[in-house]
DNA sequence: GCTACGCCCTCTAGCGACTAGAGCTTCAAG
DNA sequence: CTTGAAGCTCTAGTCGCTAGAGGGCGTAGC
């Protein structure tokens, strides 16, 4: 907060928080981040609290919150003293799916890394095809 | 082979492959799945290549391929005599995809297990909203 | 043969989260 | 005062399906 930012055209923002250009628009659009002023010209002007909105807009999407969560978590970040318990429950829920995921993907991982066991020859020959022409092959059911 | 399979409506195939109907359809009409015969009423009747086909979809699917890699191996397996090293980089390329997915979702999921260590109480004292306001309050710079 | 019911048909539109392009206007530096 | 980058709106496309409307087909029981 030491220096006072205003006065920002979309670009400049863009740079700012690494979103870019279309998509800050798209937030607006679909009323994620609020209309700015205007230039005389038409052209939006943003101020430090878009700049801040949108940097927890990117970093929450970086972090893989869809964008209702991110509604949820903006508003209750709007109200400093409400509780944060639904933050918790969001948050876990998500966390939740990430394991999951991670999961699935480690044993899908081991599964490729199987699939590339194969010499390299004639396609009759290759895991790679025959895995996937039968599952039976696989080293997991969990699919 | 043992059972010689015919004429199976799409609902049936859908049953033995786990792939909904509309999918089939869909599949079809991107050219992933070849046109079926008909029935006398206009309704689509499948064969053993076509299950065969589909399985093999199906999995790579699962796999997480995408359906234009899908369709280079389509073609590869279609083709004993070929060699597999196309196949070989798909599934390597596809491999590397899935360890850089992994590892960012292990430091997601180590960031936010850090956000839930948070004692439940105000907005005002909670990590989880402080930290995505606050990039810098990241365990890692990776994102 | 007739009816009932489940399955199948085509077609269009929608999802999420953007991304791309056309065709035009504004801004700021030189 | 000119030029060129950057802005504007609008539409349409991406990927891999999914949902719904409004109808036609197939078969089992009577």
């Amino acid at each position: 907060m030491a220096v006072h930012i205003e006065d920002l055209a979309i670009g400049d923002l863009a740079r700012r928080t690494g979103v870019k250009v279309p998509t800050i628009r798209y937030y607006e659009s679909i009323g994620l981040m609020p209309e700015p002023a205007r230039s005389e010209g038409g052209q939006r002007r943003y101020g430090a609290g878009h700049l801040a909105r949108l940097r927890f807009v990117r970093h929450a999407r970086d972090l893989g919150f869809e964008i209702d969560a991110i509604r949820e978590l903006l508003a209750m970040a709007a109200d400093p003293q409400g509780g944060c318990g639904e933050a918790h429950a969001i948050t876990r829920a998500h966390l939740a799916e990430v394991e999951d995921k991670i999961a699935r993907l480690v044993a899908l991982r081991d599964e490729l890394r199987a699939m590339l066991a194969c010499d390299n020859g004639r396609v009759a020959d290759c895991r790679i095809i025959e895995v996937l022409a039968d599952h039976e092959k696989c080293l997991h059911d969990s699919h």
